[in-house]
DNA sequence: TCAAAAGTGTTCTTGATACACCCATGC
DNA sequence: GCATGGGTGTATCAAGAACACTTTTGA
């Protein structure tokens, strides 16, 4: 191969947060899904899943590459977060990392393909093993980024199963904006959208009346978005 | 220099997203600074400041770095965009571009230091020529985010000059956003969040009744964004 | 004196908040 | 039958929207 441009090349892997919620605790909490890492250098220690970029693949194609791969999680939501560049983030050299954040529910993805249980782990986000790397600083800028970006857009729905009741919804929403919402009002704010729509299913299970279940309605939410719609809470 | 891993490296470039704003037009319009390129590939079309990162500062410095190179411009808001790595973006080989968007008061910046004015240039975003690589994709990201970033957080303000009036904060945001405000009720919210002070001088020279000059006070700001302050337009 | 933008209040409507009880279910 | 969460309505308050005229200035 030839380079016509001659320049210092960095290394360029890819970094996966994965956002999984947990509503059956009884106090629901963001995890996160990390790899024990098994090659130096921070050989034992906790990571977040990634790799290096392949010269064919673009970055979008790496992380869900990686993802797969190192946690058998794929077809999820995922995002670009943030390009982190700390000449001595790596201590071997210079390696830039291009961070994404992926939402999935977690019932689905409860750890079974292709990875042995010491390998990879949900972790609450509260009670996070120390990482490598800079990696503790990536799932902060992660979290920061989902507490903006659930306000204005409907990406909570991702964190839940298909089917969900609202009292889940309520709890996701409290969980990762870190307050309390009073039951009827985020009711009737949730119904005014008209984004959800019955499955004529209910949750059922618990030593309590059963609770209707809902879907969210995202062809609906397109058609209104591109009108101009902002969904808000 | 020996490397510890062994992998294929593209080269990392950043690219800049100038944006400035001409409050003085009859049609008031966000603008973008560019380039000509005097090297190939795309030699001789316009294309976004920028250059390739060195291997001991991070992106945010090779960014402000290339900025002020290429421009001149320095010391004013600047912030990571997006990273693009489609494979084929460059033609010669892979690069990858990290893009960053910068606010800057176009008065300040109306092009001198360094830049002769066949090499740089301010175009209005709905006027763009043709540009070098995917940069109009790239410029094309970068007004979403600064539409969606103006919306909750006050950046607005590092468009203008440092008193402006409140007409012309107006029209700055009517510009951004692409639609109208009633005037007395944007006044009404600006100085509700009493963000604003009054700097005692007037807009004079026109036609018409002088207008107040305000600065906006950002350590308040400062102060209240702890508390949970919310900016919102 | 004219044209052009600055500045200013009130009413109405809408959405946000606060608040308490009955209902269905599994054990 | 009891503990647990599901489900519902109303009154009050605050913020947003709609709307028109007077003032100051430079030419």
């Amino acid at each position: 191969m030839s380079y016509s441009y001659n320049h210092p090349r960095p290394a360029l892997a890819v970094d996966c947060v994965i956002f999984g919620f947990d509503h059956r605790e009884e106090a629901p909490e963001l995890h996160t899904l990390c790899i024990k890492r098994n090659i130096e250098p921070f050989k034992g220690k906790w990571a977040l899943p990634g790799g290096f970029m392949r010269m064919n693949e673009t970055l979008d194609e790496a992380a869900a590459r990686e993802l797969k791969e190192e946690t058998g999680v794929e077809k999820v939501y995922i995002e670009q977060l943030y390009t982190f560049s700390a000449p001595d983030r790596d201590p071997r050299e210079r390696v830039v990392a291009v961070a994404y954040f992926a939402l999935v529910n977690l019932e689905k993805h409860s750890l079974s393909a292709g990875t042995d249980a010491d390998a990879a782990q949900w972790f609450s986000v509260s009670k996070l093993p120390p990482l490598a790397f800079d990696h503790k600083t990536i799932v902060k800028t992660a979290l920061e980024r989902l507490r903006g970006k659930v306000r204005y857009q409907p990406v909570g729905f991702e964190l839940l199963p298909d089917e969900f009741t609202l009292s889940e919804l309520q709890a996701l929403y409290e969980t990762i904006l870190e307050r309390t919402f009073d039951k009827r009002n985020f009711r009737k704010k949730i119904d005014n959208y008209g984004l959800l729509v019955e499955t004529g299913g209910m949750r059922r299970g618990k030593p309590n009346r059963a609770a209707k279940l809902y879907r969210f309605d995202s062809k609906r939410y397109k058609a209104l978005e591109k009108h101009g719609f902002i969904f808000e809470l």
